[in-house]
DNA sequence: CGTCAGATTGATATTCATCAAGATCGGTGG
DNA sequence: CCACCGATCTTGATGAATATCAATCTGACG
């Protein structure tokens, strides 16, 4: 899939893009870069001058608490900008590690505010996905809040299955999600013993099948969304009109 | 403090505003609205047609988990922007509750829109409130993660005390919270018993003192912060330049 | 075949929720 | 003025969820 491709399909799932905001968007001069899993693709701390788009891969904003752990504050999947809010505020809060290895397009923000000035409409629609980052972040406050560990994990497989489905990585009900259970304990703020322990349930309820590769069933949705208490009105899935 | 008061402070401590740009924000039409402590501000699943300043009083992110439990995902305090995502995002997926009596100011959709396509700066400011409430819900997240009682209520306090001072509702370590134990609990993840207990730390500690009617004193910033494992990072004190 | 990361399992420790019973306090009506 | 009331804060006792520690198992890969 080109560079573009992934993002134009989470924007156009969110609003219609004409064939100039299209054209915009792929003419942007890209830099791309490889990143093994573990490396650190924007430092915390950092004043970066362009923003990743996510092309292939799965990547965490980290932030580290006291005594040496981490938390995940989210995942992100291929189609996500992984650090539009640099554009806007000059440092950041947080680190954007690889969970994965991915594959990451650059974009100077000098570019990229050039075209907003060019096109009011588009910078409407980056600033949509602003929004749509910050729901997406509650949710995953939610989560961690006050739900037990089973909970946390069916929430987190439905919110990935519906993102990963939008950039056309997820379907019928089966994806891959190669985290390991430590990966996943950061986020959802329990132990990897307990991930596993969690997992195990999933399974034995027959609701989602995971195996060790990191292919994920979802065999029962319905049972699934119940479990997580799962209501999908923060992805934004319905389109806005212009 | 006008309507406008809290908002300009909140947005000149991140921008400079040239005085068109003030005046443009206070011609903006008004309409004031009381709520009493435990009214719904703004509806869950709905689709508002204006947006809410908080003038006065504490609000809260609302978000009811599975079994009747409520998870508050953020405060909000004067100076806030209540639901700016409705503006882009068309169905709430939140509802917003006075947490305390509230004096809010509705500015409607349709207004805000305009003066944003006259003044592209002021829409860039707008964008980066809404990207500074992504970093204060991350912050949120991380808290409420994998982190232990005492250090959530360290964190809550240090990010009201910036965020009140901002605004001029705080100084020299003293602020007024008049939340109930049991609202601070439905902030942080935990019991309002444990809210008891840890409150009680704290002030055992001589860290804090926070008596029944909610005055607040940071007795001692450093270790507050140390316990917190605070970094005022994201709440981008930093104004950025033009 | 050896190695290594990750998954799995069992045993124990800790944190926190829950339940239940006072204590405190401001307000309210007689 | 006083008795009462409801809401909130406080305290103690018990139990459940989850962390932590340690050991073993598995599969990929050189």
């Amino acid at each position: 899939m080109s560079d573009i491709e992934v993002l134009l399909r989470m924007l156009s799932r969110r609003d219609e893009l004409t064939a100039e905001e299209m054209r915009l968007l792929a003419a942007l001069p890209k830099r791309r870069r490889l990143f093994a899993r573990g490396e650190t693709i924007i430092p915390s701390h950092a004043e970066p001058t362009e923003c990743g788009l996510l092309v292939e891969g799965f990547a965490g904003r980290e932030i580290m608490v006291g005594d040496g752990g981490r938390q995940l504050t989210a995942v992100k999947v291929p189609g996500d900008l992984l650090d539009l809010c640099t554009l806007l505020m000059r440092v950041t809060d947080h680190a954007v590690v690889a969970l994965t290895s991915c594959v990451v397009s650059f974009i100077s923000h000098r570019e990229l505010l050039l075209v907003i000035e060019g096109c009011p409409h588009l910078g409407r629609l980056l600033w949509l996905t602003t929004t749509l980052d910050g729901a997406i972040q509650r949710n995953m406050s939610v989560n961690v809040g006050r739900r037990d560990a089973l909970t946390r994990m069916a929430n987190l497989i439905c919110d990935l299955y519906h993102r990963l489905e939008i950039v056309g990585l997820a379907e019928r009900h089966a994806m891959r999600i190669p985290l390991s259970q430590a990966t996943l304990g950061d986020l959802l703020g329990i132990s990897a013993v307990h991930v596993n322990r969690t997992l195990q349930t999933l399974r034995r309820r027959k609701v989602v099948s995971w195996n060790t590769s990191g292919d994920v069933v979802i065999r029962d949705y319905n049972r699934l969304a119940a479990i997580a208490g799962f209501d999908p009105v923060y992805l934004n899935l319905v389109k806005l009109s212009r």
